[in-house]
DNA sequence: TGTACATCAGTGAACGCGCGTTCACTGATGTAC
DNA sequence: TGTACATCAGTGAACGCGCGTTCACTGATGTAC
């Protein structure tokens, strides 16, 4: 064989781990657009021009660490949407799930979220597309729910997204509160910050809650306005509700 | 009078309005913490120490961009909040609104979005914290509607957070959407990325849709589970509705 | 097993460059009389 | 109105520093025979 087995290999590997690790960590406390290349070897321990070995730019390491980080987050995704139980359960499960997901990735967490919309395109692009992914993946399981029953694709993707999104909002506030003191996520250990996290649990729950609630009356609303003529969303039927954002006049 | 009036105080305000510009233009590309300060003076045309007769640091200059960003956004909270009309109309006001407020502002909004979850702190915890005080606004105008009823603090300020950050979320997806040919945003011109900027439009109106009719729901659910014992939000009747989350067990 | 050659991850010197910050300065504007 | 002095926004030279990238290299690992 040509290159697959060897020492060699294996110590290669090992360098490019500790160089995507040691930039994970950087970039807790700042942005990959001002992440220096110097910085992350000098962090690692070898000569600046190795980490030519491994990747073409700090650009180029920070698309490898998306894929790393949504690898990470993808079964996540899997497991909350293929809970089962009733829906406070699920809704409990779920933000279990994440606040778990975030005490075991920290940092994956933390870059997705700062980069998302950060100043490094190609990275931006590259979660993106992902997340993209994901929402359709969850579209998917969505529409072979029972309750999803009439819902047009836009309307199930529009829902999904919405999910997705508030997995990674949910994420970022567990972030933000103080970390657990290492004990499991259901242990009622109330370590430093255990109330400030248990706020964000409450928090985070009631949003599912309501989104949920919305998802079952979705198609109770009137027939009469709604989405304009071309757009052939597939809802329609009977109830009558007036649905409000702010004051009614 | 010791400073007040003069020439070369209005001299100073325009150079200094000059450098945020300027700033906040280098900001589409790329990410506050990677911003030089030579950078910014250069695209304004003075010396690089002039910059220190405004500002004490790029960080500084930042926390000014938030406070300009965020005044310009506030007005339009008002205004949604306010606007009357039955749920649909309100909606479509809404994201007529968001819209019209990203092709002002196109560069405040990416600001926002970019440097609400960026690398430099001190920018980070000025936006949360007037993100804060515009949820906690929001929550003020809920709490006046009748649909509010019967609801707790805690839930108000739920809802309003989530409004909040999908008005944030929905100025992001208009920004990505190529801009409209500078006509107004009633007049239904087609331009470049009309279709675009439509389908955005009609998805962030499918979420404030789907959030108003759980928000309409909202006491609807069973008193059973919910919120655990210690929290004291103000819900608690009838009904029984199983909103789920996933995929029924 | 041993030998001769190829590969290639990591080295270290060197480069030109732009950075943030300091400092003493200039000259228009502001103020006191 | 005119004069003498104070203020201070913007200048320009200079600094030390770390950056990304190049290059020829070293020596352990891999391969062929």
């Amino acid at each position: 064989m040509s290159h697959p087995s060897g020492i060699r290999q294996a110590q290669k590997q090992r360098t490019r781990r500790a160089l995507l690790d040691a930039a994970l960590e950087l970039l807790e406390e700042q942005s990959l657009g001002s992440l220096g290349l110097r910085e992350v070897t000098r962090a690692v321990g070898i000569a600046p021009t190795a980490f030519y070995r491994h990747f073409r730019s700090i650009e180029d390491l920070g698309v490898a660490l998306v894929g790393e980080a949504l690898e990470s987050l993808h079964p996540l995704i899997g497991t909350a949407v293929s809970t089962t139980g009733d829906a406070e359960e699920r809704i409990a499960r779920t933000v279990e799930l994440i606040a778990g997901h975030v005490d075991r990735y920290p940092a994956h967490m933390r870059f997705i979220v700062r980069e998302r919309h950060g100043g490094v395109q190609a990275v931006r692009e590259a979660i993106r597309d992902q997340l993209a992914r994901f929402a359709e993946e969850v579209a998917k399981a969505l529409a072979e729910d029972p309750v999803s029953a009439g819902w047009s694709e836009d309307d199930l993707l529009m829902l999904a997204q919405l999910y997705v999104d508030q997995m990674i909002a949910t994420g970022c506030l567990f972030l933000e509160a103080p970390a657990s003191t290492g004990a499991s996520a259901t242990t009622s250990t109330p370590g430093p910050g255990g109330r400030a996290r248990e706020r964000v649990a409450l928090t985070a729950a009631r949003r599912l809650r309501l989104i949920s609630i919305g998802r079952l009356h979705w198609l109770d609303r009137p027939a009469g306005e709604g989405t304009p003529g071309r757009d052939t969303s597939g809802r329609g039927t009977a109830g009558r509700g007036t649905a409000g954002i702010g004051t009614a006049g």
